[in-house]
RNA sequence: GUCGGCGUAGCUCAGUUGGUUAGAGCGUAGCACUCAUAAAGCUAAGGUCGGAGGAUCGUUCCCUCCCGCCGACACCA
């Protein structure tokens, strides 16, 4: 399929100072089915997601637990790469901040912003707290104190770099002034509004007697980058950049270029990040999407709570593919979302238990009993091909709004029960086999489409269809009932 | 405080460029079927579309005010 621009698609870094949290297991969702429906559609991909593994927090974590901090981010980036494969993700690469070609890349953008003039060295002073070894603002501070420690925190002066975000007020109100670069809308208009209302110049480094871990800032030994000038880069290190040919040409200059984030990233993505692109001569993003966040029983997950539900509990429970449609279908794009166990549990068996599952199990048992065999029907799925992928499956997937994709594929489970309810082709086979093989045909032509449309969201799921219609037979149940 | 959003069946949400009986899924109750994972199908119950006022022949959908919830208003990755 020739003149197809390349699609890049990227997840935010996750920070490794926890285990992997459910939003993030969303986000990387979203973007690999992303990712697959692309590919599905015959367009070139790169799939980028990784871990962003400098920082205060990480050090002081590190030092707390005394680990050697390389073996910690070590540890937490396994921890996340291991949730790539439970998700089933397709990704192409996996970044690590702490890569060499990383730390080059971003030394790298470092000088072409310098170069541009757009980083200048300047003395700050604020208020840091020991205890925490770091910087507060009066807004965190109750009665003057750091609220961790009950200290009051010193008033310190340190030199640090800057980049003169100020320089791109009139560039970024452009840039957030094109609809689309921002989903959904109103995040960009929020977006809008905080630049409008002026841009302060943004500290990029940290001195290196007070934080060390972090990439070095080029040609000052005694400063290192703050994490997210580091970690923002990681979008063109995964393309090789600076390497100015190969993927990064391929995918982002020429490329549609996506990333995918949570909505308290709008200013780091929507607004410094392209501010930085836009400094080195580099292409903004295309979009960004914002996705909403992830609650339970009504509050924020959090372990004092004990409400966490983690994407691992998730696996466990429901399995690869049924976490992944409970995510994909029953989380907002873009909204909070209030998930509980129970709704998992009601969602999971009224939807692929009785759903999807037993659909499959009753044609394929019909199938295996009245009909020959497989006949190759690749021809009608090519010629309906273009129909499998169209209307509101693929308009609500180029809205990202996945849940709405999927009630498209459980709208067409929910016509071919019905229809078998009509017609009982497991009666009408026995008075009139000629017209009964007929319609469990149509049953299983009506199967494969679901399996083809359901490959971007559930690929095993998918996979074992296909399999079964090939070999004609029912296969073993795909979703197994819950115990209690 | 300023700006923006939201408040629709038990739950989660969709919707209306204002027009006869307001929708879906899940949940609940009943009927009925047996190909299937005691599943699927049909039917029903259930809503003063946050409250009050206004403009209109007429509004859940426009305007004003009020109540409640949420977000943005910069150094937290």
């Amino acid at each position: 399929m020739p003149n197809k621009k390349a699609k890049y698609i990227t997840t935010t870094l996750p920070y490794v100072n926890a285990d992997p949290h459910i939003g993030f297991g969303y986000e990387v969702l979203q973007a690999d089915v992303l990712a697959r429906y692309y590919r599905l559609l015959g367009y070139e991909v790169f799939f980028n997601t990784g871990t962003d593994e400098h920082g205060q927090k990480i050090a002081q974590k590190a030092d707390e637990q005394g680990v050697d901090r390389q073996e910690y981010v070590d540890h937490y980036a396994n921890e996340f790469r291991k949730l790539s494969s439970a998700l089933n993700l397709s990704c192409d690469n996996f970044i690590r901040t702490t890569d060499e070609a990383h730390k080059l890349a971003a030394q790298e953008i470092w000088r072409r912003c310098a170069v541009k003039g757009d980083i200048y060295k300047k003395k700050y002073s604020g208020l840091y707290c020991v205890g925490c070894e770091a910087f507060k603002t009066e807004s965190d501070l109750v009665d003057g104190k750091c609220l961790d420690h009950n200290t009051v925190p010193e008033l310190i002066e340190e030199e640090n770099y800057f980049f003169k975000l100020s320089n791109y007020q009139e560039y970024l109100e452009e840039y957030l002034g094109q609809e689309g670069v921002v989903l959904p809308d109103w995040r960009r208009q929020e977006a809008l509004n905080f630049v409008k209302a002026g841009l302060e110049d943004f500290s990029i480094s940290r001195e290196k007697s007070r934080l060390n871990w972090g990439i070095p800032v080029p040609d000052d030994e005694g400063q290192v980058m703050y994490v997210w000038f580091d970690a923002l880069t990681n979008y063109i290190s995964t393309l090789d950049w600076p390497n100015e040919e190969g993927d990064f040409k391929k995918f982002w200059v020429d490329g549609e270029v996506l990333q995918l984030a949570g909505k308290d990233q709008v200013r780091f993505q929507s607004i410094m990040w392209q501010a930085m692109l836009k400094s080195a001569g580099i292409k903004a993003t295309d979009k960004v999407v914002y996705h909403g966040f992830i609650n339970s029983g009504g509050q924020k997950m959090s372990k004092s709570l004990g409400n966490v539900i983690s994407p691992y509990e998730l696996i466990e429970r429901y399995g690869t593919d049924a976490t992944r449609y409970l995510l994909l279908r029953h989380v907002h794009p873009f909204d909070d979302t209030d998930i509980t166990w129970e709704k998992l549990d009601e969602w999971y068996t009224a939807n692929l238990v009785n759903g999807l599952g037993n659909l499959v199990a009753r044609v394929m048992k019909m199938a295996e009993t009245h009909l020959e065999d497989f006949t190759n029907n690749d021809n009608v799925i090519k010629q309906h091909w273009d129909e499998i992928y169209s209307n509101n499956y693929t308009n609500t997937i180029n809205e990202f709004n996945f849940s709405e994709t999927i009630n498209v594929v459980w709208a067409n489970i929910k016509k071919f029960d019905e229809f078998i309810t009509d017609v009982e082709p497991y009666k009408l086979v026995k008075t009139d086999p000629d017209k009964g093989k007929e319609n469990i045909k149509f049953l299983r032509e009506g199967l494969h489409l679901i399996a083809l449309r359901l490959k971007p969201i559930m690929p095993e799921t998918s996979r074992i269809i296909l399999e079964a219609i090939e070999e004609n037979k029912k296969p073993d149940n795909l979703f197994k009932r819950l115990e209690n």
